[in-house]
DNA sequence: TTGTACGCGTTATCAT
DNA sequence: ATGATAACGCGTACAA
């Protein structure tokens, strides 16, 4: 059912349903009522290739996030695909999994579809051949960065101080008077670079002591929290606070600390980040960095509406993160 | 830069630039070359509108849920993006928030956009309307349910055996020596009702006592669970164990139930739904159900391939969950 | 092996 | 207020 078949069946022609379709003027009340009646019984819906053709637009944007199994991301996709269907527009969902020629094909991907923007959520797309190839081929569609970082021109971003929100639990822990502190650190991030960053600037700015043993890695996730702990515990290396890059890894701490023994926050004080669901499920239910998923994930997809439309668009947004105190400090 | 502009510049028609790109027969190598080293100088890509118009797809579906951020359904929507990602399809994300309205617009919108199939992950889809407005205009399009339940004509479903895996609770606590088993319901769903079902099922099987203070209803979550188990104490209800309709809502009741003084397993035991990531993070680790996400969610994605590409398929696929033993048992 | 010309369904332009 | 027709970019039957 096409729109010559209702402009037949109407007996008018197919400007005059087009125009009744997009709410258009100069029709007469009775012709417009007459082609609605028609629209309606045959439940026509215009077809959105065809549409696209004329507008090069479908209204559709892409996101793209490396995995939306994780919490946050999965919080930051649904805020965005709530408020840009609310604006009339689809979202295209796309896991790359951290693979470079799956994040380049989903590129072209959204590319030959025609979608009106871009938003990236999270922050492992440095990868030199995804930026090489963005910067380089998708210069005409606007990207947005949510939470993430990419050096491209077209790339704007939103993003939460990642750097002061692990400064800040350095600041709380010490006025807590603790002084033996050590970070630990998971994945190989822009963002976790940041967190590992302002754990030495608080660091030194509170005088606290600092060496290579204050800083371990784990693998992201409850286990490697877990196993992490371990092994700093088999260091033999001197603690009263841990500060976490993740609730999730916290958590995992935590339990390693319970299971040596350790009272939490009596012998040894923890700290997460995200204050996800999970600093709540904890026990002790955890202080965690509030990084404002919903906010981020607004102000991105408005962003990106803005730069749809063409208006002013400062480049780059900057959230203060708050710090959440539980029981687990 | 269109076919004709590559066209120009290779000084052939626009039917061999076609053919080159669709990898078609009877081109001359030379030509063949000669078209491919413009496309990559220009990096081309078909306008995937003016395809559509022709073969009236644009290799898409849409998977539609009440809400991605519940983890399961992140998992089986991630799931699904992969396979499809994988056959060249891409994914368009809705989130309903278990609104009617909304939904029925979703599907609207999938249909302009010609979809070629659509999953519905999870089962708040027994909305009256919105049954009605899928058996009227949805007709042509394939519909999957992943872990659902839709009475459409063209809706095909893969699900897990609900009834069969809080039965498996109730006979499994029974061997344990339990008699007073409670169950603590969340959520309106069609799977909450087979639930509990399992559960009265399975309580009669076994001969244990059962009454309308058997059954508590929780709102769906870390809080409800929590206040679920604080409403049922407060009744005075006798119980030695509690089965939960959902993990996040086990790890609830589990807060609450410690906060009291009671200890897990050994004054309760708890058995939780979903075997997620909340059962590990749970003190003491908890007994689940695993309704297999990732089974149910390739299924369902192959399933709608099948049916995309006319194959037969069955109608319904049941798979039958694993009760996976921890300590809270 | 290669090219011409038409159709897909819509919107926009210009004429009536 | 309404209509005829071009244009969007691609695939393809048919012609050469």
């Amino acid at each position: 059912m096409n729109i010559y078949d209702i402009a037949r069946e109407a007996g008018v022609s197919i400007t005059t349903v087009s125009r009744v379709i997009n709410n258009k003027e100069n029709i007469s009340d009775k012709t417009k009522l007459k082609v609605e009646s028609i629209l309606k019984k045959h439940n026509y819906t215009p077809n959105a290739f065809a549409r696209g053709l004329m507008s090069s637009s479908i209204k559709s944007i892409g996101v793209i996030t490396v995995d939306i199994r994780k919490q946050h991301y999965a919080h930051t996709a649904f805020t965005i695909e709530q408020d840009f269907s609310k604006l009339g527009y689809s979202v295209i969902l796309c896991n790359t999994g951290g693979k470079t020629t799956e994040s380049i094909n989903y590129f072209k991907m959204l590319m030959e579809k025609k979608v009106d923007g871009i938003i990236l959520i999270g922050s492992i797309f440095n990868d030199q051949k995804v930026k090489k190839y963005v910067s380089k081929y998708v210069k005409n569609i606007p990207i947005v960065l949510a939470n993430g970082h990419l050096d491209v021109d077209n790339g704007y971003s939103v993003l939460v101080d990642d750097f002061d929100g692990i400064y800040r639990c350095v600041e709380y822990l010490h006025k807590k008077q603790h002084t033996k502190i050590v970070y630990i650190k998971d994945m190989e991030t822009y963002s976790a670079e940041r967190k590992k960053e302002g754990f030495i600037a608080g660091m030194n700015q509170y005088g606290l002591m600092l060496d290579e043993t204050s800083i371990s890695e784990a693998v992201h996730g409850l286990e490697g929290g877990y196993e992490a702990v371990e092994k700093l515990i088999a260091t033999g290396k001197e603690f009263s606070a841990i500060i976490f890059g993740e609730d999730i890894t916290a958590v995992g701490g935590i339990k390693k600390l319970k299971e040596m023994g350790w009272r939490v926050p009596e012998d040894v004080a923890v700290t997460g980040f995200d204050n996800s669901i999970f600093a709540k499920c904890c026990e002790p239910e955890l202080t965690s960095v509030d990084n404002k998923v919903e906010t981020v994930a607004s102000l991105s997809a408005k962003m990106l509406h803005d730069l749809i439309e063409k208006k002013e668009v400062s480049s780059t947004i900057m959230i203060r993160p708050d710090l959440i105190i539980r029981k687990s400090t």
